[in-house]
DNA sequence: GCGATTGATACCCTGGGGATATGAATGACC
DNA sequence: GGTCATTCATATCCCCAGGGTATCAATCGC
């Protein structure tokens, strides 16, 4: 009845992802017989057996498959806390807003704006990037609050939609298809799609490698589409706010709109956060109201 | 950045409750030094202090709040693995149900008797009490999907609602307050409620000692109720499924309705937990259906 | 059947977690 | 204000658990 500690579950993990123990210990950092020993124990305190194993193969069993599962989630649990307690105690307090760049609709600067004269509002901090997932960034304790694009992984999140648009894909404007003024998902078949993580809201698009080296930022990714390497999807505001010569942008009457949301720890109890998710709705909502008209007249 | 191991926190979690290196110290079953020097060395490690203390008095500080409640889930986490690991790997895989016994609405049996016919269904098994915190019994991994009165705490916990009814509060027939109709909660201010956790749905009723024991299950309850000692509040499905002579039942006229509501952890994949889900779901639909005009005829 | 690969076993050794003894600081009380 | 009790911190020792090396054993490819 011992607790599970976390060096048993790192171990296990790794072991999880490698289905090797030679390659999980150097993985480690660590020799193989201490490994297998920390997993054999593992199994014992459990009762349970995690691996099928025989000197040419490893695979997970069932009980194995829950704990991989339980076991990620409850290590994000401990760096985030670990990552928060350090944030509270640095001298600095910061709301740590995590963003894919671009993908903000043109929200944030408003949104910072607001936010400023909030009598609840700490200085804020953008964190770029994280990986491209803002959701762990936030089970990671690495940020307070995401803007981010739904659908998304929102195990232990509780977010708001922002605001909704559709989406376009790029293309280069020399490609066929961009002489047409409107494709479907399958006028596309043939096309690759970024191999980075692309900013098409996470959707889960096919993707077959076209290009060797993954692209993670939207300049590499436009000079791809211009070259006609690729094409990329991309909310409306996304295409608005990044007009080039060499690509078009076309919607895709079967591509379902995408939304902008804003993610927070569902445990956060930071008046800080509470104001800023409170200011993003309020300017969404006006934006809302006043996009709609506007976008007739652009469509029109 | 070594990273935070359960010991850690589990210490830190006592000291933190306790406020006393002494007596966490006691109740982790260990010497106050080691105890004092693991704090310590936590606060090195995450370069934070925790704890502002004299020789006289320890008290958290603002990261030391965040770490506790952020603790607090981590270790769920942990546990839940654990739990759930051993129940995955048990040779007879069961779905638990955690009830708080009685407040089911009489929902239970009808779902039990549908669930045994699909496909996806495991063989049931009723996880009663559980410390009266169902929510708290899904966080651990001890039960797989619960039936609770909302509003309750649902981090990190999906649910849906199945059926919403008045709540009732049951007093002394011989209570001058059973005279009348219809109260309010005011009418109410000078009763005590069970010293117990109470089945009203966990709802933030101020409360004061009344009884020396807690009262833990209906019947306990219900006697004192019969004596005068105390009131109390209960839905109105479990106030028809137990009437008794020396109780009277009044409706409270500014009670806000409450919910019952099925509940899963949100990272459930488990298609026998989804199957259940659905059939409750399904089962209280039919229920809110015939209830409506059956209501009516009660109350006429 | 032989060698290569890979997980398990045997054994040693070091570091860290725990205990005991003691110091130091604060508050209570006379 | 001096003394004592309380309580957290420090010093020191000890032991075991977690890690390393060497080796065995089993399976697969040829």
């Amino acid at each position: 009845m011992n607790d599970l500690e976390v060096r048993q579950l790192r171990y296990f993990v790794a072991v999880a992802e490698e289905l090797h123990f030679g390659r999980a210990a150097a993985r480690l950092g660590m020799a193989q017989p201490p490994l297998s020993r920390t997993i054999r124990d593992l199994e014992r305190q459990l009762g349970v057996t995690l691996f099928e194993r025989t000197t040419r193969q490893v695979k997970l069993t069932g009980a194995g498959e829950v704990l991989l599962r339980d076991a990620r989630t409850a290590l994000e649990a401990i760096t985030a806390a670990a990552h928060r307690a350090r944030h509270a105690g640095s001298t600095s307090p910061r709301l740590r807003i995590a963003i894919k760049a671009d993908i903000d609709g043109g929200l944030l600067p408003q949104i910072l704006d607001a936010y400023g004269t909030d009598p609840a509002a700490l200085p804020t901090e953008l964190v770029l990037g994280g990986l491209g997932d803002q959701p762990k960034a936030l089970r990671d304790g690495l940020a307070d609050v995401a803007l981010v694009l739904r659908p998304m992984d929102d195990r232990g999140l509780d977010s708001e939609s922002l605001i909704t648009e559709p989406v376009l894909v790029a293309m280069a404007a020399t490609d066929p298809l961009a002489a047409r003024t409107e494709l479907r998902l399958a006028d596309l078949a043939g096309r690759s799609l970024p191999s980075g993580a692309p900013a098409d809201g996470g959707r889960a698009v096919p993707r077959r490698p076209g290009v060797t080296r993954p692209a993670s930022n939207l300049s590499e990714i436009f000079s791809l589409v211009e070259t006609g390497s690729i094409v990329f999807f991309a909310p409306a505001s996304v295409a608005r706010r990044n007009p080039r010569p060499g690509v078009a942008y076309r919607p895709v009457s079967d591509l379902p709109n995408c939304t902008l949301a804003i993610v927070w720890p569902q445990d956060a109890r930071s008046p800080a956060v509470a104001a800023f998710v409170r200011v993003a709705c309020t300017i969404a909502a006006t934006r809302r109201t006043q996009a709609e008209p506007q976008m007739q007249s652009t469509t029109a």
